[in-house]
DNA sequence: GGACATTTGGAGATTTATGTCCATAATAGG
DNA sequence: CCTATTATGGACATAAATCTCCAAATGTCC
């Protein structure tokens, strides 16, 4: 897998709390609706916390909001939180005297991750929730008053 | 790491062998040139092997060669052959009627993979092998004629 | 204060990725 | 045939990612 199975369910978590922003939501309502194992996603959620990302609160009526509002929010800071993409610096075979240069193949790689890196910043998760279409924004089954929009 | 170690060592000793074509590279030359622990880079020549990207031959002279013309293998099918990339083509979640259509978290994530995809498939191990430049196509140290190129 | 709801954080289990080692098979050369 | 060289494949070791579980700590409500 080219993206890791966290930061999968940090981005279904972070959608799920973009799409119901306002109301403060359990690890288990955000596990059911994204059918993410809780347990896990209780560490993942931990990880949103602290790179700012989400806020918590405990107790009856507590649980999950974002910190910030959605459109303030980009697949690249949520996969950055729990799966950082790290971008290739110095030579990977440890070679001296390389400076700052990489060789094609490195570069190619490189400019691979520059570009998903581009992609995932330009986006937020606000964009992810207005995009137009049948399909509703955040993977779950939702019914809407002009009929049943189930999505991926 | 978003790609794994693994199909970075395919790489290595991919354009190791297209840098050295016609002359068999044996485990351990490929390992010393691209800096591989020996023992699981006999593991990926193998899954290479299995690919038909490289032939092999046992004995006195024997090691391992590309099966085809460098220009005629892409980093894709180097990549492919021993963590393939795959592609989001149904809804991660298992929902049911969700068509062949993805919610527009997953739209996005498998535009990525397909950007990266594309990247990749375009690209030949020759190519990586002629791109000017100061810095040898292949990550090793070399010496050519008009002084030392030292690579990333 | 008591009962309940919820996050927090740590310990550990399980699975997958990565890496090591070695006996065996195949090949070349004498 | 014998020896040296090399890939092959399997068993195993280690490390990292993923996942589970539970005892706190913190919060709300009565």
């Amino acid at each position: 897998m080219l993206f890791s199975q966290t930061a999968e369910y940090a981005l279904r978590a972070a959608v799920c709390l973009a799409d119901r922003a306002g109301q403060p939501q359990t690890t288990q309502q955000i596990a059911e609706a994204t059918r993410v194992p809780a347990g896990y996603l209780s560490k993942v959620l931990q990880a949103l916390g602290r790179a700012d990302l989400v806020t918590s609160q405990r107790g009856i009526g507590g649980g999950f909001l974002l910190a910030r509002d959605a459109d303030a929010i980009s697949v690249l800071d949520v996969v950055a939180a729990v799966d950082p993409i790290q971008r290739i610096a110095t030579c990977p075979l440890g070679l001296a005297g390389h400076g700052s240069n990489l060789c094609p193949l490195h570069r190619k790689l490189d400019d691979a991750l520059a570009s998903i890196e581009q992609a995932f910043a330009s986006t937020s998760l606000a964009e992810l929730l207005k995009t137009p279409g049948k399909i509703r924004p955040l993977c779950e089954v939702k019914i809407t008053g002009d009929g049943a929009n189930i999505a991926s």
